[in-house]
DNA sequence: GCCGTTTTCGGCCCGACTGTTTTCAGTCG
């Protein structure tokens, strides 16, 4: 008899069956009858043991010879075969997604049916794909229905997305400036260094009047429940869900507090180190030789007292920044204004939601000189992807287009999927109608790393490869990436010329900003591609510049920072 | 899955609502 197995375990084993069989073609009523039997249980005063040992178990309503059967085996070696082969035959995802209003079992099943959806988070970019509207039993509301209930779900989640959170924290931090007694306020931690998903949200303020600035903070409308006040802290939930942190310091204290609160702890283990070593004391209230103190107006001048350049707070992760900014070789890093063109943007034609006149458009306004409109290829059948009649007619518009513009160009890409065994989505005499050619992996992701390896490295090796979108596939909070090498990809890259895409849709922000350095290091260049299913889409460009950034870029790495006299150079000699 | 008996298998709560579909399926409470 196994010693470890409670009452409450046998109750959370059977709800949890029950859980999984809802999301089974087995009736609903074998599911609800495993939930009776941990009511059941859960209402006997009997001892669970006692009952297994003396044969018992069928005493209480609602359990059977089945169930009978299967909390003994449980009960007594501490493991049940029948749900551990449950659990393993339906995706993880699925339990999360039953929380999702809206959504049931038969949608979760017809989703995964037909989209291969097992998670949360490729729901959501699927209906952002708009790859729901078209589904048998779905439609527009219904898509937008689950998106809904997506986002109500994702406030009570703890981490969260870049893009999700940014907002909510500049609007905290513009209601924290404006009582009256605030000197200085500036968002702080992670969200200042631009990770790609943020815990909570730091803000930092400085004010004469602290108590006053605490009281101010916890009253504000978002401010669902207060989880600690002080004179220096103050720590909320939002009525999003998501946790906020204010830290209030003396005007003196700021710039000091500033770089202590925006991290990363590693970066700042590592300055503390460095300070200690020219016999100084740092901490979030000053620099310190012996009882004096350095005097500091901003985070500039700490750097510069210990001996180092300004440090750009994306940088700040302890990744050779410090080292970096001791030689005075600081990047200059790559910013909006840098940026010429917008590669990698679908239509209405594949995917898309607005026209390719409405895209031009947009990106016109956003002061581009040129965009690359790059489409689902032919397999992509469920992102409606370009016959080659359909290439041939996009061609001919585009190319009216180019003929009306003189200072705008549209460059002609196609987003090639990547097919199992490493070869593009079309002859190379369709392939050789495009300017560009992004080729990218959208099925198959569980293949073993050396096979992935083969297939990416194949797909590079094409001669008519420009661009290797999202290199590792991953779906931030949702996805794991695929199995691959990322640095032999990148080798082979910079080998054959070929550039990575840094996708900047804020699911992807693949390349990861781990990896550009290194990429940078062999000579490969990046494409910083927004992705964009839509006009709104092509903002996103930000998110990737935040995280190109993070990964050490410059203009000159990045090459929709070419002029269009440069890029069509460029595409010209590949 | 269980239950109860019609003792062998059909019923297990079911109506409102929504959105899709064209007479109904899925979800919710």
């Amino acid at each position: 008899m196994s010693e470890t197995i409670t009452k409450k375990d046998v109750i959370w084993i059977l709800e949890d069956i029950g859980k999984l069989l809802e999301l089974t073609e087995e009736t609903p009523f074998k599911s609800r009858a495993y939930y009776n039997a941990a009511r059941n249980i859960a209402a006997t005063e009997e001892d669970i043991e006692t009952l297994v040992r003396e044969g018992n178990l069928s005493s209480i309503k609602g359990i059977g010879d089945a169930l009978n059967q299967k909390i003994t085996e449980f009960v007594t070696t501490g493991t049940l075969k029948y749900y551990e082969e449950l659990k393993s035959s339906i995706p993880p995802g699925h339990i999360e997604m039953l929380k999702i209003q809206g959504l049931g079992p038969k949608k979760i099943r017809a989703l995964y049916g037909k989209l291969k959806i097992k998670t949360i988070g490729e729901l959501e970019y699927a209906c952002i794909e708009n790859r729901l509207v078209e589904l048998t039993g779905f439609g527009k509301k219904t898509q937008d229905k689950i998106l809904a209930g997506i986002e109500r779900l994702k406030r009570y989640k703890k981490r969260h997305l870049f893009a999700d959170i940014i907002g909510e924290a500049e609007n905290l931090l513009d209601s924290v400036r404006k009582q009256k007694d605030v000197i200085l306020a500036s968002l702080a931690g992670s969200i200042r260094r631009r990770n790609e998903v943020i815990k909570d949200i730091d803000i930092l303020a400085s004010s004469e009047t602290p108590l006053k600035l605490a009281d101010f903070f916890v009253s504000l409308p978002e401010v669902q429940d207060v989880t600690a006040k002080g004179e220096t802290k103050v720590s909320v939930v939002l009525k999003s869900g998501i946790n906020a942190d204010l830290r209030i310091v003396a005007e003196k204290e700021f710039p000091y507090a500033l770089h202590h609160f925006t991290g990363s702890k590693e970066h700042n283990i590592t300055m503390r180190k460095r300070a200690k070593e020219m016999g100084i004391k740092m901490n979030e209230y000053g620099l310190y030789k012996g009882d004096d103190i350095i005097p500091c107006e901003s985070e500039s001048e700490i750097f510069s007292a210990l001996g180092l350049s300004f440090i750009p707070p994306e940088l700040r992760e302890n990744m050779g920044e410090i080292e970096a900014a001791e030689r005075g070789e600081m990047p200059k890093l790559v910013e909006r204004k840098d940026i010429r063109g917008l590669l990698h943007i679908h239509t209405n034609a594949s995917d898309g939601s607005d026209s390719l006149e409405a895209i031009v458009k947009a990106a016109k306004t956003m002061g581009m000189e040129y965009i690359g409109i790059a489409e689902h290829s032919q397999s992509a059948y469920y992102a409606g992807g370009l016959s080659v009649n359909e290439i041939k007619k996009q061609h001919a518009a585009i190319d009216e287009i180019n003929k009306r513009e003189n200072k705008f160009h549209l460059f002609k890409g196609i987003e090639a999927d990547i097919l199992l065994d490493g070869r593009l989505d079309y002859d190379d005499d369709v392939l050789s109608s495009f300017d560009f050619v992004i080729a990218a992996v959208h099925s198959h992701f569980g293949m073993s790393e050396d096979e992935m390896n083969t297939r990416l490295i194949k797909a590079l090796d094409n001669r008519f490869t420009t661009i290797l979108a999202h290199p590792t596939g991953r779906l931030l909070l949702a996805r794991d990436p695929y199995s691959l090498d990322l640095e032999k990809i990148i080798d082979f890259a910079a080998k054959k010329r070929k550039i990575i895409e840094l996708n900047a849709n804020p699911h992807r922000l693949d390349l990861d900003w781990r990896y550009c350095k290194y990429a940078k290091s062999q000579g490969v260049k990046i494409a910083i591609n927004p992705d964009a299913h839509n006009i709104l889409g092509l903002y996103h460009i930000d998110f990737g510049i935040n995280i190109a950034r993070k990964g050490w870029l410059e203009p000159s790495d990045c090459i929709n920072c070419l002029s269009l006299e440069e890029m069509k150079y460029f595409l010209s000699t590949l």
